[in-house]
DNA sequence: CCATAGTGTTACTGACTGTAGCACATTAAA
DNA sequence: TTTAATGTGCTACAGTCAGTAACACTATGG
């Protein structure tokens, strides 16, 4: 029987909020939830941005140590590693689990176009060859698109 | 109001029964609520199965074309499309927009194993080669940016 | 001892999904 | 023609979750 419920929520069920947040996380290694506030630039009461740091907390995105009576959070799992589990899921559900389908429909939907595959071919290789994956590194990217 | 709440909804934005339904209709290229409700094989009325085809459509993933009285519902976008914009998000998310970033994330976090990785390398400069992957211009090199 | 900074707790609202009932229409059968 | 199917259209309700926040409580520095 299909075997539902998704177990729980794994990643990648996060709000919008939830997800800004975690992005800053992410970009400072640590903060505060004032910090947070601040850098979140948007009119929210701090109890706001604590409610939604505890709960990324309970997810499993961050952990928090107390400093001087202050919530420091930080990252539990990299950004990579959240990123890498989500389109594990799609791949799962949509792509039937294979990654190479993915990348045609990458293509096939213009977001990923022939230049970026040739670079990611060549990264690829490179990266057999060395045996040891740039962890990020040589991840420089090229220009920008529109 | 700011009424963001996840931005609309791209895609990938699916409860679990809509995409069991979505992934229906995909294989079975076009069906008809009944044919969806026997092959879900579960014990849904079949006013549930319809009213999730109906929000699919409204959502944009099916189509619908009304033969002998009976809606039969198609795709509207293929499976890998709607992957690939679903992953489109998460790269843009998490990963900066960087695919490869991504590609990295998903080896580290062991969704993609190296094997996984030689074999789409491969395929990947396959494609390029034989432009087997239809866009619009076959023979087109690298080093070009729209 | 009081103001401050920060935490813990609790809660409301709106959105979305799962799930379904029911009235209405059209067609095939009696 | 009246009826039984079959299928659609509309409406709705309960559960869950994210956004957002108020409020009460507690150390801490002055």
């Amino acid at each position: 029987m299909v075997s539902n419920t998704t177990a729980g929520h794994d990643p990648a069920e996060l709000g919008e909020l939830e997800r800004s947040i975690l992005l800053i996380v992410w970009r400072n290694a640590q903060i505060t939830a004032e910090q947070a506030r601040e850098e979140l630039g948007r009119p929210l009461k701090d109890s706001t941005i604590r409610t939604v740091l505890r709960r990324l907390e309970e997810k499993g995105y961050l952990a928090h140590s107390v400093e001087n009576r202050t919530f420091v959070y930080r990252p539990a799992q990299s950004r990579q590693r959240v990123a890498g589990r989500a389109v594990k899921r799609i791949v799962d559900w949509f792509c039937e689990g294979s990654v190479e389908a993915l990348l045609v429909g990458l293509v096939d939907s213009k977001v990923l176009d022939r230049a970026e595959l040739q670079r990611l071919a060549d990264r690829i290789a490179a990266a057999q060859q060395s045996a040891s994956l740039p962890t990020r590194e040589a991840t420089q990217h090229k220009g920008e698109k529109p």
